[in-house]
DNA sequence: TTCTAATGTATCGCTGTACGAAACAGCATT
DNA sequence: AATGCTGTTTCGTACAGCGATACATTAGAA
């Protein structure tokens, strides 16, 4: 006999429900109990009363005192913890750093934000002749690269504007030292979702950045790639924007951006 | 046919074996394959496998790129992080000072930690004739509070250095001030586990209060009970002790410290 | 290469688990 | 007392999920 199963398709259909039942509880924020539940979730009230239990004896969901209904328990959010433990910036974009230099032949980087600067987290070689990128562990000031520029754009405002009061500190002559260059500038970003810095790092060199979300919706860093500025220009190519954003974007989805 | 299940008793199996994949995974912070599983969890890899399968259908496993391994996926944290947010500290404490209040007849308050002082969240009138406590949601400083000192005395070193540099503002002739007497205070604190403040906040007036730790072991409150001196010495008795230290034991314990 | 020994994945008939309907048990209102 | 809600329990039965076995890939050894 085939598979009716109203959820999800296939699957063991005992794990299915239980994970709806969690889910549900987890959206609603506050205790429901089995007639609500058995209705949201199109099923009867024996089967979400006997998955409960089961739930409740693991501690996943608990009930709270005197009362008959049921919520998310503590154990949740301890999972959740020892999980985001595991996701380190530099372990997901492995692969998505791969797949942007494989695709565009520039040298790939992901960078992490810290109240100092953006630290360089890993890097992949370009396919240039010439060994061009920053290195590996190194630190990127806030105002000066497009990975600052990037991560800066979309930090809470309070943030942005600590950065901005402080020193900025010149690098070339195309390095941006007054504040209201930079905090136009960083505007500009935020309504392009990317950052470029032709020549303000270094002459000659150019990088392309745009930002990373953690699950809690802040930026917590960038990937870009690096190269010569005849190859990426200060506005890069259609291709070069899009792969570059597309690469961000799945590194943050990895990281449990948008999820749930 | 009775049964026989080796893990937890009873309920849901398929339920059980799908969690205990994901805690084992979860524990595990890394990649593991099907045999392994099989092996840790005593069970078939068909099993594991199936099991797998809806996990991964379902987002909270995924399979890192190139690999036959599972490990946890980014939806977990997720769900974590939208629990935690509905376990706010001022509401599951609400029964565990309803029965303080009921065991020892004082009143009991639950306060948060904050840069500035201990916010109170919220009371429960002690059961004397005259009405003794603190007004909900008033601030409490962190050196002439027995919330304070209970709070400071298990917070990191730096805050705690952070405030014994700042002024310490004189409430009655019982209020410690001096950097280093604090500091001792402090240390006592942090041994017994819990902080009184006899006529420090007012004259005639003491509090008990025991500190609250969150999921990430970092404490975030108090639970205490104020009264009259004559009620609540500078030791309180055993019981008082004993009961308070339960109460913010059994509420660190709802907020998910030490689960996992 | 070819063999071996791991791995993960797919198949399939049997069985005992998890299912649904319906009865039960509290607790409010009416 | 009767009614309408809850959550909980029971019970016979269908079919979901089980384990053994087979298959598909890979990696290393001979």
């Amino acid at each position: 006999m085939p598979r009716i199963e109203g959820k999800s398709g296939d699957g063991v259909q005992a794990v299915n429900l239980a994970l709806s039942i969690i889910e549900h509880l987890a959206r609603e924020q506050r205790a429901v109990g089995v007639t609500t539940l058995a209705q949201a979730l199109g099923t009867t009230k024996s089967r979400i009363h006997r998955h409960l239990q089961t739930l409740v004896q693991e501690g996943y969901i608990v009930q709270p005192v005197d009362s008959d209904r049921y919520a998310c328990g503590p154990r949740l959010v301890a999972l959740g913890r020892a999980v985001s433990d595991s996701l380190d910036l530099a372990h997901v974009a492995a692969d998505p750093l791969l797949e942007l230099r494989d695709a565009l032949g520039h040298s790939a980087v992901v960078s992490q934000i810290t109240p100092d600067g953006m630290r360089v987290l890993a890097t992949v070689p370009g396919r240039s002749a010439i060994e061009i990128g920053v290195r590996s562990g190194s630190m990127l000031s806030f105002h000066s690269s497009a990975q600052g520029k990037a991560a800066l754009a979309f930090s809470s405002a309070e943030f942005r504007a600590r950065v901005l009061r402080s020193k900025l500190q010149v690098f070339t002559q195309h390095t941006i030292v007054s504040p209201e260059a930079l905090a136009a500038e960083l505007d500009k970003v935020r309504a392009q979702g990317w950052a470029t810095a032709p020549n303000e790092t270094g002459i000659g060199l150019n990088t392309l950045a745009a930002p990373i979300f953690d699950s809690t919706g802040a930026v917590c860093g960038t990937v870009g790639i690096v190269d010569m500025v005849q190859f990426i220009a200060g506005t890069p190519s259609e291709d070069q924007r899009a792969r570059t954003m597309a690469a961000a974007q799945r590194v943050s989805r990895a990281l449990g951006h948008g999820a749930l």
